[in-house]
DNA sequence: CCTACCGATCGGTAGG
DNA sequence: CCTACCGATCGGTAGG
């Protein structure tokens, strides 16, 4: 790396960094265990120096679960908006889920976890992404209920049912285990058509 | 209430009033959010004086987690040891996971997510029960599969979703909700039947 | 990016 | 069950 590049990747890069240490020190630690220091360790710098990049320990926090949150619904839009079936609709939508919580399993963790530690309105903006991301689920199922593709006493319960096994994949899914990434999205759509007493590929 | 119930209940009922409002907090705020004087003000009293009926802050994080996770494996294993057909073990299992997920949402809250704030040598109780809980479920899912009762690609992927879609009950329920703690153990039964591809009632 | 430091908060103890 | 208080820690600022 040249001078010049350094001069132009550092001061961009820097604040990047210092969310990546949050971020993984509070997935680890939890948000309000998690010290200015401790960030500042990981990244071989003092506490004060932080604020150089960041303008606060909340600004951390709000950055990386507005932004968690963002990506998720998106992908699950770009999911909802690929097909008009709604049995390949839940499946993929799914799939988008579950594949979000392997990949982002920091974010994941720390949203769902230190959610109440974000400052208003970035709170309630939260809750409501969390309102539109549930809504798709529920009138998918309700759809399939409607037209007969799906057989499930209560769309609601289905969809929570379903969204909660995908969450739970953040918790305990490493690179390293068993079954890959993709294994695991196929077989929870799989799971997700199976609650709703949907038709199954296999 | 006479003056000697008074004396012979105070005594012995205030700790337990103070595990609970500690119980409470911890749910609402988070361990390490939660100041003595929190718990203290929801009893009306002073901070200090908590330390006339618990030892520490510790102390009761401990109480709380270890307790309820000793009602839950209790619960799995009655489930477990009422019946030897898998398809109904695996069904009344769930049931035992969803009621006490239910019932229980303040300490399976507190449980999940404070588990790291735990001194040693509690921490890896908690986690080595949380083993056996597992374990109960995979082994009857496999012996399931081997049956032929069951048609599942992984007894271990099927495990983690059905145990986490129960745990995510805590989170949502309310006795005051659309759905009775029955009504949601029994759809969550059929749920997990569904995902193991074994037969069900309706 | 650093050192020095401030104001606030916290778990727990002393002593009554 | 209380008041008074201690030692430690923390997020953030000043000033360089």
């Amino acid at each position: 790396m040249t001078d010049v590049e350094a001069a132009v990747l550092t001061p961009s890069g820097r604040h990047a960094d210092v969310i990546d240490a949050a971020l993984t020190i509070f997935a680890a630690q939890g948000y309000r265990a998690t010290t200015m220091g401790d960030i500042a360790d990981a990244l071989g710098i003092r506490a004060p120096s932080l604020y150089n990049h960041v303008k606060s320990k909340q600004s951390m926090l709000q950055q990386i679960v507005l932004d968690a949150m963002a990506r998720n619904l998106a992908d699950q839009k770009a999911a909802y908006d690929s097909t008009r079936d709604v049995t390949e609709r839940l499946r993929r939508m799914t799939d988008a889920n579950v594949r979000f919580h392997a990949r982002s399993r920091r974010e994941a963790v720390v949203a769902n976890r230190d959610i109440r530690y974000l400052d208003e309105p970035c709170r309630s903006k939260v809750y409501a992404d969390r309102g539109v991301f549930e809504m798709r689920f529920r009138e998918t199922i309700e759809a399939g209920v409607r037209e007969g593709a799906f057989d499930v006493r209560s769309a609601n319960l289905a969809t929570l049912a379903i969204i909660e096994m995908g969450v739970g994949v953040a918790r305990w899914f490493r690179e390293s285990g068993e079954d890959s990434e993709s294994a695991i999205a196929y077989d929870y759509g799989e799971y997700a058509l199976r609650i709703v007493g949907g038709r199954q590929l296999r």
